[in-house]
DNA sequence: CCAAGGCCTGAATG
DNA sequence: ACATTCAGGCCTT
């Protein structure tokens, strides 16, 4: 009895460094005891038993404690490798952001390096963001979009963006014309959001596969990027073979069929705990 | 439907 | 030093 207690707090029990280190989350930094992260409009100061205490005061879960992570272990354990992941890292959680914010921030991530997203999406918050303090600390708010799309494109490419400074823009500029409602993105099907969020400039499959896994709610979401490409080839190669090295739109939603055939409805899951194991064996920063 | 090339930019590699 | 390649892709041709 004591034993299977211990067992099931494991499960609910959320590793917080691992889980901001894992390449979803990217303004996040750790002051005196606590980790502080912006999240749209508000700022969250979580403890190390992720305990959440918000500037705006907004409560919703942002650390998804909702899910069920016993029945989604066991769900995606279909071999020695995720399992070893699942071990390694157990508390690592898949997160609700703000979707604008995670919107944006994956927009910015096309073709780039966490130092230099970061690097961006602070410039950004600087730029545009409201200044708040919170904690007797300063900080900026994400830029909501509004403010965004009102914003010159002179000023976005300012923070760093390069030629992905328009396609913040215009993204901004979908949201404040409603042409992209996330409130309605939640309602719908993984390929239907998918669909809708691809007619954004900048939103490919990968980067609309991370907006529908950590903003959106969409479990089934699994981001290809080369590193899970790499890990798929590593360790998958009898499952799930690429002849080529760039992916086609075909190939990525032919490879996401399989991987859901396999990993199941939780596959997300799957692929956070792939990705964290792998880029932790190369020794990736993460912030 | 696929392949190739370009794109901001900074760090890593040769 | 200096050129090339790569980095958590996407878009156009």
């Amino acid at each position: 009895m004591k034993q299977l207690l211990s067992e099931m707090t494991d499960f609910n029990r959320i590793n917080l460094k691992n889980t901001i280190n894992s390449g979803q989350v990217f303004l996040w930094k750790k002051l005196d005891n606590y980790w502080y992260g912006i999240n749209g409009q508000d700022i969250l100061r979580v403890n190390d038993s992720g305990q959440i205490k918000s500037y705006q005061d907004y409560k919703f879960d942002f650390f998804r404690k909702k899910d069920n992570m016993e029945e989604i272990i066991q769900s995606i354990s279909k071999d020695k490798t995720i399992r070893l992941a699942v071990k390694k890292y157990l508390g690592l959680r898949i997160l609700r952001q703000e979707p604008f914010q995670c919107f944006i921030s994956f927009i910015v991530s096309s073709n780039s390096n966490i130092q230099k997203i970061k690097f961006n999406l602070e410039n950004l918050s600087e730029k545009l963001g409201k200044k708040v303090e919170f904690d007797k600390k300063e900080f900026h708010l994400f830029p909501d979009s509004k403010t965004i799309a009102n914003s010159t494109i002179e000023e976005i490419n300012s923070c760093g963006l390069g030629y992905r400074s328009k396609f913040v823009l215009d993204a901004a500029r979908m949201v404040e014309s409603k042409k992209i409602n996330f409130e309605y993105l939640k309602k719908c099907s993984y390929q239907e959001a998918k669909e809708i969020i691809q007619t954004v400039p900048g939103v490919g499959s990968k980067v609309a596969d991370c907006i529908l896994l950590f903003s959106l709610d969409k479990l089934d979401a699994f981001p290809l990027d080369r590193w899970m490409i790499r890990i798929l080839e590593k360790y998958y190669f009898d499952k799930f073979k690429l002849e080529t090295k760039s992916i086609t739109e075909k190939q990525y939603q032919d490879m996401h069929e399989k991987i859901i055939d396999y990993f199941g409805p939780f596959a997300g899951y799957a692929q956070q705990f792939l990705f964290k194991m792998e880029r932790e064996n190369y020794h990736k920063k993460w912030l």
